[in-house]
DNA sequence: CTGCTGACTGGTA
DNA sequence: GTACCAGCCAGCA
C-alpha cells in the first residue's frame, strides 16, 4: 500500500506532458516537499507501474539520474518522445523541462528559501 | 526509538 | 569543466 508522500509522487509524475521532463526536486515540489528529491528517487526505484512514466525523471543538473542500470533504456525512451540525450547529459534540457502549471503565475507565498 | 542508506541537490575546491 | 562534502527527506533494519 502506497504511503500518501508516495501517492502524491507518482500522481505529480504522470502528470508530466508527453515530450517534456522533470527533475527529481521538481517532482519532490510538487509532492509538497522540495527538498525529498531522495526521497523521490527511493519511490521511483520501487515503482514498477507502466502508468508511471518515471523515464520522464531527471537529475536538476540534466542528466539521466539513474534508472537502476537500464539507462539505455531510459535514453531510448526519452529520445522516443523528442527528447535528445547525450553520453552524461540531455539536449536542451532547459527547453523541454516540465515545471508544473500552477495557477496564475508569480506566486510569493513560495519565495521562502533558507535564511541565515 | 536510533541509525544507515539512497534513481538527489547545491555549494565549494 | 569535474570532484568532493554537507544537507534534506522518506523508507527500512
Amino acid at each position: 500500500m502506497a504511503s500518501a508522500f508516495q501517492r502524491r509522487v507518482i500522481a505529480a509524475v504522470r502528470r508530466i506532458p508527453p515530450g517534456r521532463v522533470a527533475t527529481y526536486g521538481d517532482i519532490a515540489a510538487l509532492a509538497g516537499s522540495p527538498r525529498a528529491a531522495r526521497a523521490v528517487g527511493t519511490i521511483m526505484r520501487d515503482c514498477r507501474d507502466p502508468s508511471v512514466p518515471c523515464h520522464r525523471v531527471i537529475a536538476a543538473a540534466g542528466g539521466l539520474g539513474g534508472y537502476g542500470g537500464h539507462l539505455a533504456l531510459k535514453r531510448e525512451l526519452l529520445r522516443a518522445e523528442g527528447i535528445e540525450a547525450g553520453v552524461r547529459r540531455i539536449r536542451q534540457f532547459a527547453e523541454v523541462r516540465w515545471r508544473g502549471v500552477r495557477g496564475s503565475g508569480t506566486r510569493k507565498s513560495e519565495v521562502r528559501r533558507r535564511e541565515s
